[in-house]
DNA sequence: ATTATTTTTTAGATTTGTCTAAATTTATAT
DNA sequence: ATATAAATTTAGACAAATCTAAAAAATAAT
């Protein structure tokens, strides 16, 4: 059985690597695990050795087929409690990571399906990630972000590339949440940045915010 | 802050000194944890130094005011928790202890006491043990053996005091559940056995059953 | 009250996961 | 192509939590 760094050093991996599709080096993984290369060199070894990774001496590695699995089963345990504390227990969508961080590593099977049928089955978190499903299938939406969209064009919010709590703070303050409906008014030539109306209320937003939000295109 | 183990042992010393009330022993504990004696007293040593018991060696340990706080806070996790799986996850009553025994070091305040809320503020678990308020305080209420009972007294089941799975099924099968009400209609003289009525059903129970189910009188 | 037995503690070793510092390999720049 | 810089690995150490085996203390038995 895999212990909780395991399966931390197993989600960093899967996380690091799927935007980016090569082998995820030893200091990415240490600055994401906030930990020292060295470390991560000892962990990865060990990894290899149990069949969870595939890693070679100074190219990086990635995960097994194994590794994902377990990887997804983990995700899938993080997003559904995701839901369950903003669903139920009131949770802003700022405040849930850091909990579902410890809750993701409670082993039983039982709970997590109870739980999945308990939610009524979602196919999203509350940032608009997919949640794997009982047999490790993620639903893809198309989802472009709102950067690259062009004037007078339309999309629904369905989640975000930097969840970090100040962003997710700033989405609240402009009523911004997972399917608002929002349509480019302008676009401003000098800086990109745009005039939106969200839900009909029209709203000013930077390029910054608007190259984190990913909408469904209508 | 106290590590898992830590945790397991503040606890494992609260459930053993409550009947008892004097100090509990190195291997007392040591079988309770499913530990070796010298295990115990390396923690206990430490435990000691960082004020959460007071333990003098040879002599037995009993809680700090701190310990017992820490552990009153986990038993309340427990306990929360075991209602969550019972109520909304359709667990049974015997299911739930060990995914309990996880979910109990989550640390979240904001966690638990949303949870209380949700639950709507429980003052019993599934197996009729009181859960700690939020100011960690335990409610009481007279709970006597039925084996203490006479003939033609009534009581309402509230509790268990053996909370193993194989006891759990045999209540099960017999209809026995919290809020029961119990009649009892004859003793055996012989051997101290009880014909009893559940809920109005009669029905024939040995000596060792009667001696760990709770009834409050009426 | 001595001896024998049981309980408890100490000493020393092990595993996991981490660290620092030094050595090695790979990548970059002239 | 060689020197320099950056990334990575190795070696050795450490803390937490456990273990076994041996020593010490407390308890029970004669």
């Amino acid at each position: 059985m895999l212990s909780r760094s395991e399966e931390n050093y197993l989600k960093a991996i899967f996380h690091l690597r799927t935007d980016k599709s090569s082998a995820v080096s030893t200091t990415e993984l240490a600055e994401h695990l906030n930990t020292k290369p060295s470390s991560v060199t000892d962990m990865l070894q060990r990894l290899n050795s149990n069949k969870w990774v595939d890693y070679r001496k100074y190219k990086g590695v990635i995960l097994s087929r194994n590794g994902e699995q377990a990887a997804l089963k983990i995700i899938r345990k993080h997003r559904l409690w995701e839901v369950f504390l903003v669903e139920h227990l009131n949770f802003n969508w700022d405040e849930v990571h850091e909990v579902a961080e410890q809750l993701e590593h409670i082993q039983s099977e039982q709970l997590t399906s109870s739980l999945d049928q308990f939610l009524n089955f979602p196919k999203y978190d509350p940032h608009g990630d997919p949640i794997p499903d009982a047999t490790l299938q993620l639903s893809r939406r198309t989802k472009k972000l709102l950067s690259n969209f062009k004037r007078e064009e339309c999309g629904v919010c369905i989640g975000v590339k930097d969840s970090s709590a100040d962003f997710l703070k700033v989405l609240d303050r402009l009523s911004i949440s997972l399917g608002s409906e929002i349509q480019i008014i302008d676009i401003e030539e000098f800086d990109q940045s745009m005039r939106i109306a969200v839900d009909g209320q029209q709203k000013y937003i930077s390029t910054k915010i608007a190259s984190n939000l990913y909408l469904n295109p209508v």
